[in-house]
DNA sequence: GTCTATAATTCGATAGAC
DNA sequence: GTCTATCGAATTATAGAC
């Protein structure tokens, strides 16, 4: 009974059914960045992708399981052997806008789930954990200062995503790249380095 | 065939069933605030207030006129008589920070509920277009800049509200009111009456 | 004014044919 | 691997008794 076809055990070998499940996450994507978490539905996600609901269940496990995967990605940037004290805030925000219009649809997902579910939450407040506070621990030796620091920091780039890409306030969307930076660097660069006031 | 009883039609009479209107709009803006629009279901609200769920339907229509209710607060500030050009920054932040704590729940449901509803997102850009933008164009007179140092400011007031009262990020939400207001006031400053960068 | 009962949808998830 | 059919639960909203 010789049933079993020579099967590859080889992790990293392509699947034949990576399309189906690369058309989910591309549709899963961009239904929750811009539905949110509880309207996003895996029907309407199945018919983005055009293909069976029944499928997500299948590739995903389960609406949670769906919206894991789509959180699944690597955020970490190019960082700079060693970030120079007086010009760290330029680098910092010119740093963030690509770390964000590289993963847009899966961020702005992040930013607009967490907002209403606490597993969102906790991973939005995992990246600047990870990401920021080293940053801030590097030029700031008072630990508690570093996370005071990292936090408004937090508060300023995030909200700049907020205004940006979620709410999309006109002035704020009209903004260039260059000028975001030349605003918000100086704000970053002093809640890193200035003296506490 | 006398049965209608006299009825004062005085707008401004108090109602007997103004208790229970109550009740339900003080459930509601807490289950908004914090679990957001799809989550907060009218059971849920009825059952905190202590009422039948089909009450919040006879006072409010339906969930949508629930929730327009919760957010129709009074938002003007005792406005400065003529902000001065150098401390704008500090008396901006010191207003928005009683503004949203005297507010809490209905400004943190706004906020919860702008980032995944259309109509909140709506209110949300009227107010700082009602409260932000005259300010900016009082310090600057292109009206381009202006709106763009409204948006700005709005970037980083709305980020400090999102990352305290909605993420709730431990490191901020420890800041001492005077802190934020020493931390914030020079960055809206700045952003305020600064030369273009 | 308040509550019971229920209509009418819609959703996530499952079972099973092919 | 893909799809049909459907279950069970939860929701908003309505009709009507008291």
């Amino acid at each position: 009974m010789a049933e079993n076809p020579p099967r590859r055990p080889d992790a990293t070998a392509p699947r034949r059914s990576d399309a189906t499940r690369t058309a989910i996450l591309t549709a899963a994507r961009e239904r929750f960045a811009s539905d949110g978490y509880e309207r996003a539905t895996i029907r309407a996600i199945a018919k983005d992708a055009r293909i069976d609901p029944s499928m997500v269940m299948r590739y995903f496990g389960s609406k949670e399981g769906l919206f894991d995967a789509v959180l699944d990605v690597d955020l970490r940037l190019p960082e700079p052997a060693r970030l120079r004290r007086d010009d760290a805030g330029e680098v910092l925000v010119t740093h963030f806008l690509s770390l964000w219009e590289d993963n847009l649809e899966a961020l702005t997902a992040m930013l607009r789930v967490g907002v209403t579910n606490a597993a969102g939450a906790e991973r939005l407040q995992g990246i600047f954990r990870d990401q920021l506070l080293p940053v801030a621990r590097q030029v700031c030796p008072d630990p508690e200062q570093a996370s005071a620091r990292a936090g408004l920091i937090a508060s300023q780039v995030l909200g700049m995503a907020l205004a940006r890409y979620v709410l999309k306030f006109p002035p704020v969307v009209a903004l260039a790249r260059e000028e975001i930076v030349a605003w918000l660097g100086p704000t970053v660069q002093r809640y890193l380095a200035a003296p506490h006031p």
